[in-house]
DNA sequence: CTGAAAGCGCTTACAG
DNA sequence: CTGAAAGCGCTTACAG
């Protein structure tokens, strides 16, 4: 820096002035910056800039874990609104190792990031002395009651337009694979499930709901136990897309055909969605969005200027493919 | 940090010393220390610390197509070495996008991060000016000639081990899907499917070979024009997993049982892969320790303690699932 | 519009 | 083993 001023005969304050607010220089001046700027190949040492401003443009993703596809894209979001804005994106499975999620409270008590993106569902246990939450932004997970800014989509709802479209085809004998019920998440999509039944007049039964935990596996074994049954559902609704592969594949190993003797909806619309044998019908996420939402409800709480309050609510879609048909003619 | 220092009655300095090397502070004294840093809850601020120390302990990550599921399980071989060796690290995915890898080597410059772990298998381009490599090491993907630490598997063997099984099951007529082939990842995997033919005196037959580009798309058109002919092949090998599946799904369509008709064989062995209908035979690739590895040396060449040279080989396994089994009666 | 100077919060070579 | 002091490379309030 020292020698872009001698090289441009001006002091560093310019040089500093030239690139952070150039307005604030004579237009020949900072001409003259930049030439010398460019001639001796000077970049800005971000370190020193850094400590000055006492910022470090880094967020923190939490993500619960990273092997699930669906936080993928949401990072994606995430890094194309941060690289816009000018923030690093540091991305962490949490794996419900809750030392972890206090080891990032940890990182922005010593000032490596400044701000947290939640997608964890829960806000990391603290112990006895409570640190002030960091600016935080909740993101595809809610916490209820907790004030904090969140993007989400609406579960219930999206839950509820799955059911829907079962119903038009013609389906009374719809089964829900949920996930971990402990999760707000699974919670609201069981309950659009049972919405959507009531609503088509259809009382929702227990025995037609099945807890799976997300994994391809736990659908297989949901759905497997469900097809064993006398009467067997018609439609399976499961609240991941992971899961509703695994329900497809129990089918099959039940030698029913899908979506000719079964009927599969799926929750996301990860990336192997479409790939399937056969394609999933699935509620999509706008997990990209979702993602750049978040990132920029927290530059904007981080700039000081976070004018909106309140969760935004996100729109989902149901993409209709090819594991989903009318209802087959003799189940009902 | 004076704070701190005014309670336990020392300098700065001490708080300092206790924190980066104890040995050097007298075992009272560092009491003393600890307690009044406990009591303040004093943090060290990792900005003021990385501008003296002129290092960020953060390195960047950079893959080629972020949704890649492989990436994914690299991914956090590199964060768990990454924490064990006090790193943070930034991921970024390139998508083919060259000035997005040209902003990463500016974020070297500007002393964003120490290094990079490239694992896009081509160094970007350089502008006119050509600046000096970061320290860096190369991951999966290599390098050839580069002279940079490498850590990588054997794709010929690994290809050739895979083809190898198919010969043992009594498969004659194997045909094979690239990757994109200016990769030499693909280059790679494709001589050891011809070494392994040659090796068995099976005369590698270039209308097996058909091109894909990792997509399972792309394995679904190859293996279906494969499966017109009429000669068809009874096994295929796939350069990675997303094509073997698109393959399944092709010869699913073609009326051909998978494996009783077809055999496939994937390379990667992608979480997806063991779920899939059937569970995928696959190579599997250490993901996990490759990125360990690669961070380790990263780490390593950072601290000047770089003792290791040329490239880390690491180990492949076949697993074998049921996407593979004896070659059908009638087909030889 | 520009410069001189203070200061961000640490670490470390030096002196004792 | 400990302290006083310099200094990492910027940014910015202040003065002109």
């Amino acid at each position: 820096m020292k020698d872009v001023a001698r090289l441009a005969g001006v002091s560093t304050a310019t040089i500093s002035r030239t690139l952070v607010s150039p307005d604030k220089v004579r237009a020949e001046t900072r001409e003259r910056v930049m030439a010398a700027i460019e001639r001796i190949g000077y970049a800005p040492n971000a370190l020193a800039r850094n400590l000055r401003q006492m910022r470090t443009s880094t967020v923190i993703l939490l993500v619960r874990q990273i092997v699930n596809p669906f936080y993928l894209e949401l990072f994606r979001g995430v890094e194309s609104a941060a690289r816009a804005r000018g923030y690093n994106v540091l991305m962490s499975n949490v794996e419900s190792r809750p030392e972890r999620e206090l080891a990032y409270f940890d990182m922005i008590r010593e000032r490596r990031a400044d701000g947290v993106i939640l997608a964890t569902g829960a806000l990391p246990s603290r112990r006895g002395r409570a640190p002030a939450l960091p600016p935080m932004v909740v993101v595809s997970e809610y916490l209820p009651r907790s004030g904090l800014p969140t993007v989400r989509i609406d579960n219930v709802a999206a839950a509820a337009g799955a059911v829907d479209y079962l119903v038009t085809l013609g389906h009374q004998r719809i089964a829900h694979v949920t996930g971990p019920l402990p999760e707000v998440l699974s919670r609201d999509r069981l309950k659009g499930y049972r919405r959507a039944l009531r609503r088509a007049g259809i009382e929702p039964d227990e025995r037609w709901v099945a807890r799976g935990d997300y994994t391809t596996r736990s659908g297989h074994a949901a759905a497997a136990a469900l097809l064993r049954r006398r009467r067997r559902p018609t439609a399976i609704f499961a609240a991941n897309d992971e899961m509703a592969m695994g329900a497809i594949k129990a089918a099959r190993e039940a030698g029913l055909d899908v979506p000719g003797q079964l009927s599969v909806v799926g929750f996301d619309d990860i990336n192997m969605a479409s790939a399937w044998d056969p394609a999933l019908t699935t509620v999509a996420q706008p997990s990209d969005e979702m993602g750049a939402c978040a990132m920029d409800r927290l530059a904007d709480l981080l700039a000081g200027d976070d004018t909106r309050n309140g969760d935004d609510v996100l729109e989902t879609t149901l993409r209709v493919r090819e594991s989903t048909g009318p209802v087959p003619r003799r189940a009902n």
